[in-house]
DNA sequence: CTGTAAAGATGCCCTGAGTGCAACTTTTAG
DNA sequence: CTAAAAGTTGCACTCAGGGCATCTTTACAG
């Protein structure tokens, strides 16, 4: 075994950032955000404060998904170039679609059982500070997916509102799911529910649309 | 002249108040938000840093508008009892588009010339840093809009996604319109850009709708 | 096995946001 | 004119975040 499928270096990495992203979800879920402090999140990491920012720049970074720097362009490149013809709301449902998948896959891959991330993003969810991070957060994807969208259907940002506005809706959309699942502890499927809220939203947001009919599973915690 | 209409306490409040927004715009709009320090902005208003804390909670709160607590509050309200029986979209556009109407009105009364304000906004809304706070902000806004989307239909915002997405939707949808509108200096009109982007919403957001065709002004600046 | 280079962890110091508190100044009311 | 009310400022503090030097651990070549 001279070289194992990850070093011992990787390894321990990988260990501290689950811890550091336990800790994490587990402080704020608790305690909120805005009485949280990095200090906290590291002793109960038992790494140093400094550490802390070798991982992640932020603590809203810690609570949520990959942040790699390519995600964005890669996002604006599939929106722009994938399915030629197709409409734009269809291509952006596929699209986001895959991309909350890879992020939930990520999580499972990352992280501890996803039941437990659900289940302190369920108490985070309602924490103010957690959601304007949430928010802020996409808005870098927003403005990506806009740019894409853009390069589409010929159209330019500044003089077209177009691009700007759908992509707002769809990654409001976006969001809205990500959320929702994330309160309900899994019990609704990601990728299910996204699906009909491009459905939903594609045919105007109806007052019947199939997203009025996800109950089940209320019994649930 | 016993009592003026506003006394000299509130006048010289509200001109300080004015300073401090137009320096923080005009600042930000130059050098960017993380390029503005809090100091910097007491100094362009000649007041001390701790008295910007006294007007403002942070240097987002200083770029967007007025902030009452009770707008949350209000929005709900009128998101659920409004025009009962009406589709849950056109109370959302008629709502929204007077609550942007009361947003353009407070900045037009508390402000200097809308013209400047947009001016710099159109600059300012390419950072990062704005577009991400802007965001955050819009979260509360969301939040409210759908519980009161809730209330008006009788959902329970824990077990139906669909409250949550049609107001993630709706607050990105004006959100994307005021920052058009911000950006194109002013050209177009906000009532009737959200008018028309809500139409377009409950249209399903086709390619051909009427958002497309606002390139009048292009030339200017 | 051992020495060395690379990578990570940590400590220290800095800037800046934001808040509580007390002292001081200005406005207002009587 | 005087006292209370409201606003301003300085001061001290906590916390986020990042740069930099140092120390420790891991990886690897011989």
């Amino acid at each position: 075994m001279t070289t194992p499928v990850v070093s011992l270096r990787e390894r321990k990495k990988l260990a501290t950032r689950r811890l550091l992203r336990g800790a994490t979800l587990d402080l704020v879920a608790e305690y909120g955000m805005a009485n949280v402090t990095v200090e906290d999140i590291a002793a109960a990491a038992d790494v140093s404060p400094r550490t802390f920012f070798n991982y992640f720049p932020s603590k809203e970074a810690a609570l949520f998904g990959g942040h790699d720097p390519g995600r964005a362009a890669g996002l604006r490149n599939r929106v722009a170039y994938q399915a030629p013809g197709e409409p734009a709301l269809e291509v952006l449902r596929t699209v986001l679609a895959q991309d909350a998948q890879d992020m939930s896959d990520e999580l499972r891959s990352l992280g501890d059982d996803p039941a437990d991330w659900l289940r302190r993003m369920k108490v985070a969810r309602n924490d103010p500070h957690v959601r304007a991070a949430h928010a802020a957060q996409m808005a870098r994807i927003e403005r990506a997916i806009a740019e894409g969208l853009a390069a589409r259907i010929g159209a330019d940002v500044e003089t077209d509102p177009y691009p700007s506005v759908v992509a707002a809706a769809a990654v409001g959309v976006m969001r809205a799911c990500i959320a929702f699942w994330a309160g309900s502890g899994g019990t609704a499927y990601l990728g299910q529910l996204i699906d009909q809220a491009f459905r939903a939203l594609a045919d105007g947001l109806p007052e019947h649309s199939a997203l009025r009919d996800m109950t089940s599973g209320k019994d649930q915690n």
